[in-house]
DNA sequence: TATGAATGAGTTTTCATTCAT
DNA sequence: CATGAATGAAAACTCATTCAT
């Protein structure tokens, strides 16, 4: 038992080690910029065994957004248990905040993946980081309605827009306070959305 | 005379041709995907050619950037022309909505290629992009100040911000009609900034 | 057994052969006008897999280097085996004499070698060569100490230098005799050599 | 008059200028590594301009070649001022001991060319540089025959060869100090030789 | 499955030489 | 003659993918 589970368990082991390294080893370099290689070493799996568990690079590319993705779900669930809407979003720009320094050095990883792929015009990758980002805009929205306020979903395209730019600005001009000053502005923001407020004109750009 | 000239003419003529496709394949492409093969065609001269004008491929993207520089310059020199700094802010908003189908179908080309550049660690042409969107910054600071509110900088930022979200976002579920939706958004936070307020609660996210 | 260590038996052969072909043909074209692809076709080796075993062409020249350095070591070991100091470093000439073929159509292998490298002002392959010379210095410095000759290492300068001289001029000449009769005069030398002279006046230029 | 003159000599003037440029970064850096707009810029004449001067690189090569050529014939010529045989040999080894920072730096000029040359295998270029060192050899040997010495041939050998051999040494140890050493081992080797002496075995390696 | 090695198409870059004016 | 520009044939190097055990 244990010996016809070791190497299935041992296989899952590199599947899953190949995975987390791809996704730190993409953000961190881009997708361009990276070598099979260099996933490979930072997972120590040999180049050639990569092969067994991921068909081409593009799928382990994918896994990576996956990982992403997984992150995302685990966060807005754990989000979830909060009663207030409210504070579910807040706590949310408190974990983005949290990772200022990953974002000045590197970007958001969905929102650099998303640009990246998105100048492929081959395969099924391009579409990929959208659907991601799509998921964040649908949890956000979700909020925003249970908040009551009238256009949800534009709101929530308002909120995830605010965290891509911002993330970009730091990233682009290398400076993490960059988030702390536009987090607390999200903050505010979000603090200062009323359900009586029928214009939204005090929305986040 | 003019024969004499013609020469010169066309060697300047290819510099320009060949920095103009940079910035459009470059944009479109990204770096990575783009070979200086796509520019030399699109620019119509031989590749051998192309390093007369351009020693490195990094020259060539640099050049592309300078052109987006160009262009923002153009563009604020021209909104610089409004009396009113609130209606220059508004009109670049305009600018930004009249590109939809640009940035929805490839982002922003300063933005994306910030992202691109960022993941770089050799040379100095990391840091490049990030000086573009500084003087976008600046400018827009300038503006908010002019209208006398607090923290222009911080506005500023938000304002960029905002942008740069918006195009990431839009590319990233080819939506153009996002570009619409939050530069409408922007237009009212606009509106909405008094000079009175004192706390810029009620900012861009 | 022998099935399972042939991948990596074939994988030391090519190493092998790539070296030993590379010290060859970078001896026999020179280092500039030696490609890759010139390389890899003697050792019969695609050119890409040469970069399996050697990241740059300047690790090839390295190893070109080495082998060269190797056949030296592998000579004056065989020659320490002489009991006369006097013997060996005849002996030495009689090697050097029998390669005159070789010296008169390419050079001595090192000292051509160390003229190339000299000319780079890159990387750190230009002082190698000369670490190579600098050990049969050190070599012929010991003999002559040994002889209990006063200035041993002046005495190993002025006998290499014969020897890169002769070799330079059999080379530019392409005459091989000129091998033989330097060679017979360097003899002559050494034999003339007395431990009671204590001026080495009569020593070689 | 002049105004005929004027490109003629201006002409002239470039062609020299071309010329010893030439002679000196090829020297400096070695023909392979050297490109022809080295040699035109050095000269400050525009690149398409040097083929109507020499129609090839290699009749650069070959120009610079004479170039040296000549200062080797003016030397020698100096040197036959003087009444003694010896005199002029010993002055000889004086030149080259002055020259001595330029050697560890870049090598004797005609034996680099020689061995970079004698790689070819194209062209009558490869020889050419043999031709100039046989011009030295009969010089030398013209002295050592005027002294009333044994094989005078075989001894010029043994002079040139000490010099190359001294020069590659002193160039890739990087070390003029070999060439003042050596070169006073040379003088005392030439007081040595006396014309009673027929063995020649007290010569120079 | 595992793994080092192999492959070959592609990319940037260089440069002697030629051309148009 | 002069000159900036043009050309194209290499060359070094990279890397995703495949192959042989």
């Amino acid at each position: 038992m244990t010996d016809s589970a070791k190497p299935r368990a041992r296989a899952a082991d590199k599947r899953r080690r190949l995975t987390t390294e791809a996704a730190r080893v993409l953000h961190e370099q881009g997708v361009e910029r990276t070598t099979l290689a260099d996933i490979a070493r930072a997972a120590d799996v040999p180049v050639g065994n990569v092969y067994y568990y991921f068909k081409t690079k593009d799928e382990l590319v994918m896994a990576a957004l996956s990982e992403h993705s997984a992150h995302l779900d685990e966060l807005t669930s754990r989000l979830d248990q909060l009663p207030d809407p409210r504070d579910r979003l807040k706590a949310l720009v408190e974990a983005w905040i949290d990772q200022r320094d990953v974002a000045a050095r590197h970007g958001c990883p969905t929102g650099t993946l998303a640009v990246e792929l998105d100048k492929r015009t081959d395969g099924t990758l391009d579409a990929q980081a959208g659907t991601v980002i799509r998921r964040l805009l649908e949890w956000a929205g979700h909020q925003f309605r249970a908040l009551g306020l009238p256009d949800p979903d534009d709101l929530a395209v308002a909120f995830v827009s605010a965290y891509q730019g911002m993330s970009l600005l730091a990233n682009a001009l290398r400076d993490p306070d960059i988030m702390m000053r536009q987090g607390a502005r999200l903050h505010r923001w979000l603090d200062s959305l009323d359900a009586g407020d029928q214009t939204g004109n005090s929305g986040a750009g």
